[in-house]
DNA sequence: AACTTGAGTGTGAACGTTCATTCTCAACCA
DNA sequence: TGGTTGAGAATGAACGTTCACACTCAAGTT
């Protein structure tokens, strides 16, 4: 009786995690469209083109797909963080990304980044994902800091890195309502602050 | 027939004024604990006291209620940047306000901004008010801006507004979730780029 | 002074929906 | 045939909103 589970087991699996994805991203476009609470699961279940029901045989509840989505979402964070190919670059990067009208996409995860935000102040489960993501991103922040400049000390280099996030979570949340000042002008703003913060980083992350 | 009705109106106005202001109140704190869509009509009559169909009689929908909480949001920003004292001081004031630990009332606010944000990228009637208040604020301080920094072009003077902007509302949103970095520190990152952009500001600003 | 009136003020049950979740049952592989 | 996969009806709770009905109280009528 153990040897065809064997066999089936990983193709199962894998098929049950595509469709774990498919209702996930369902999900994100309902939750954008109409909130965490405003999203039905009539509705993600028509967006993700099957029942209800079928949902539930992988989910136990809805709050676990939120819970997914927010994992989702960290998780990305996260390695949009790390894999940005040279270190520091992120604060160049990141001084960059606004305005260039973003994709689709990208306003996406920024709603949802939103949401999740708002989420967390009174949901404790959203709450704790997010912080411990949050440490997670700081304490590798606050290392590639200190790996690229030495002479700082731990608590400098960890404000320079909440700054940044006040910049990246603060221009991320404006730019999903208006936006009017010139990108041009608001990027150099932008480019000297960081300049500021982080000298050595515009010879390398600007190119 | 009409001479009755002159006296009484007055107080009686004041008297539904002060109604739906204990009902708006109410249905901000439901907001914060629940958010828009969770807060319940029964949880906002149970807050203020007074029965479901009591509210129908001085707001015609949730929807209202929701526009009231959302409009006095935004009249407090716009007077609250208005009648800071020594004009460019609320880039100062913004400065030192994170941290120092917030009062209840501002972490109300904050969280009702969050929210409001969130709301304002789907439901065009926020977003309007959002939109408009936006509008209103940022001409102000950029005329303000430029009477102290008549050497700035109205390009320019928009610019930095914006950037802090963007810093006070990132500082708001991210102290509703975790924060760890030294606030001394950190209010030094802080006056030092507000120096850089308003340079005759620290002068009277940060006493 | 006692009574009637009627508008203003209040309640909470009831309505029609919609929600998340569960259940039923047919279809389909193996 | 037995276990999995599918759809969607059933369920009961909760929602926003409305409504019928009581209470209050000052003005008008005897």
């Amino acid at each position: 009786m153990s040897v065809p589970k064997e066999k089936k087991r990983p193709v199962k699996e894998l098929r049950d995690q595509l469709r774990r994805d498919q209702i996930v991203s369902a999900a994100r476009v309902c939750v954008v469209r109409h909130g965490f609470h405003g999203a039905s699961m009539g509705q993600i279940a028509a967006e993700a083109q099957m029942s209800v029901g079928q949902i539930y045989r992988y989910f136990p509840s809805k709050e676990a797909i939120v819970h997914a989505i927010v994992e989702g979402i960290v998780a990305r964070r996260l390695e949009w963080m790390v894999d940005d190919e040279k270190q520091i670059d992120f604060a160049a990067r990141f001084a960059n990304r606004r305005h260039v009208d973003a994709s689709d996409e990208e306003r996406c995860e920024r709603i949802l980044l939103l949401e999740i935000t708002a989420e967390a102040t009174r949901n404790p489960a959203v709450a704790e994902i997010v912080r411990a993501a949050d440490r997670r991103l700081r304490g590798q922040a606050v290392e590639l800091v200190r790996g690229n400049y030495p002479e700082l000390s731990e608590e400098e280099a960890a404000a320079r890195v909440e700054f940044v996030t006040v910049l990246s979570e603060g221009s991320a949340f404006r730019s999903v309502t208006e936006q009017i000042a010139s990108p041009t002008l608001l990027e150099g703003i932008y480019r000297d602050v960081l300049q500021k913060l982080f000298p050595r980083m515009t010879e390398r992350g600007l190119s």
